[in-house]
RNA sequence: GCGCCCAUCGUCUAUCGGUUAGGACACAAGGUUUUCAUCCUUGGAAGCGGAGUUCGACUCUCCGUGGGCGCGCCA
């Protein structure tokens, strides 16, 4: 028989990230297996559920690559159907009316009350439970709604699931899921439980510990890839010690008995540090539109810049697309901000503004104005105050840039041009001595 | 309280009875008295405790301990 997962989220508005990490599970699974990833709306909280909490899942599911398979499967649009098997359940005896709790009767689903329960999880291995450690429970409400695992079960079997993968926090309602399988006559699907996401107190991952919705992610920069790739090694790994690997080599190595039982801590910086790492192996071509893109979103002109050589510097030190437009704008306007410290630390400071005149001076007096020969005036001038090249670079890096960080500082007075370079240097020299810095 | 699940470096993990317990992130040092980053090299860093099974346990079993989850007319 063939594969058949879902996703099956209820939409509130914001996607987490330990959801879309079962539905990425999920997707990889089907993938692995040549099978189908379906979609399914747990949208019967209709005070959540809106239009635009729907676009928002939709949304994520789209910017992480997560396709699904045939149409999406509204909850709330079952309902008829789901009170109907509640009543063939009634008349097989296998579940009855009651009225004990709230306002009038309600549906109760038998549980077994000898034996005991069991099955095999693909991640965790064999789960039991006796019988009598289990209670009845209602599974349609005395207003005549379904509850959550009537739904779940029933809608499961309409579409023809093979395997439950979900979140850990379903183990024990999996006893009553089994339970309902079994009642309705329909055959049991495989059930995979993965571990949570937790944070450093080991308790379950939430927005209190950070950006915890696919949405912030996106918003701060992520990579849909990095983002994706991280999540996966958060309780797979693929055996040998690979783990950046591409979208295919996931989708073949994937395997749920590769799973991990035991729950995983978020560590954020290693999520920077592969985003960093998928910006790096970005094809050129991908870079580029990206910089550009940011940098002429900022405002910013890259006429007569030379891009090329800037990305050179560039692609390698971007941790984030979003930093791109602070960390480049000296390259494309002259008018950028000087960081405050580094003014404190590198201008201000006696005999600055003649140094960066004398600079300016030597450079427009260069034949060529290269990597070698804009070193050497700096090595000359600091051997000749006997400073060394140090005090000399990081005035000058500060007063063409403003930053106190960036590419080399000869690589950048190169791209930058000599006339820029010197027009800067005398301007930071003169605003300098008018105290205007 | 009862039940279920889980337990390797600070973190993510490899190991599926025999390894100097490997890799990655992070951290530290060096290559690099021009920064940041990249890259390279090096370093420190782990089997929760106790029994048992076995010639041999990180690995299997049991008992503790710790943590998580569940026990809704929520999903």
């Amino acid at each position: 028989m063939s594969v058949r997962v879902r996703f099956a989220p209820s939409p509130t508005g914001n996607v987490h990230i330990g959801n879309i990490r079962a539905a990425l599970f999920n997707w990889l699974f089907a993938r692995h297996a040549g099978g189908k990833f379906l979609l399914r709306v747990e949208d019967t909280d209709r005070e959540r559920s809106t239009d635009e909490a729907i676009r928002t899942l939709l949304a994520c599911m789209e910017w992480l690559g997560l396709d699904y398979d045939e149409e999406p499967v509204y909850q709330s649009r079952q309902t008829a159907r789901h009170v109907a098997v509640a009543e063939e359940l009634i008349r097989k005896g296998a579940a009855y009316r009651d009225a004990k709790g709230g306002g009038g009767e309600c549906v109760i689903f038998r549980m077994p009350k000898e034996g005991r329960i069991e099955y095999t999880d693909l991640v965790k291995g064999t789960i039991r439970k006796k019988a009598e450690d289990t209670q009845d429970f209602v599974i349609v409400r005395s207003d005549g709604t379904p509850v959550f695992h009537l739904a779940n079960v029933v809608d499961d079997v309409d579409m023809a699931i093979t395997h439950v993968i979900r979140g850990d926090d379903h183990v024990e309602n999996t006893f009553k899921h089994i339970e309902l399988f079994k009642a309705i006559g329909a055959p049991l699907p495989q059930y995979a439980h993965l571990p949570m996401i937790v944070n450093n107190q080991g308790k379950p991952y939430s927005k209190r510990d950070g950006a915890a919705f696919v949405g912030e992610f996106k918003e701060q920069g992520y990579l849909p890839e990095a983002l994706f790739n991280f999540l996966l090694l958060l309780g797979w790994a693929p055996g040998d010690d690979r783990e950046v690997l591409t979208r295919e080599e996931m989708v073949q190595l994937f395997t749920l008995d590769r799973c991990k039982s035991s729950a995983a801590r978020f560590d954020i910086k290693k999520l920077v540090w592969m985003n960093g790492e998928y910006i790096r192996r970005q094809p050129r071509e991908v870079f580029a539109a990206e910089f550009v893109s940011r940098v002429r979103a900022a405002g910013l002109s890259t006429e007569g810049a030379d891009l090329a050589g800037i990305m050179d510097q560039m692609q390698i030190r971007t941790k984030f697309y979003s930093e791109i437009p602070a960390s480049c704008a000296y390259f494309f306007t002259d008018d950028f901000p000087f960081d405050a410290k580094g003014v404190e630390k590198r201008l201000k400071a006696e005999g600055v503004p003649e140094l960066l005149d004398e600079v300016a001076e030597k450079y427009a007096a260069l034949p060529a104005f290269d990597l070698q020969s804009t070193h050497d005036v700096l090595a000359a001038l600091g051997e000749a105050r006997g400073t060394g090249l140090g005090s000399m670079v990081h005035p000058v890096r500060v007063a063409v840039s403003g930053l106190t960080e960036g590419p080399g500082l000869f690589e950048l007075l190169v791209l930058l041009g000599r006339d820029k370079v010197c027009a800067r240097l005398r301007q930071v020299a003169r605003r300098l001595r008018d105290g205007a810095l």
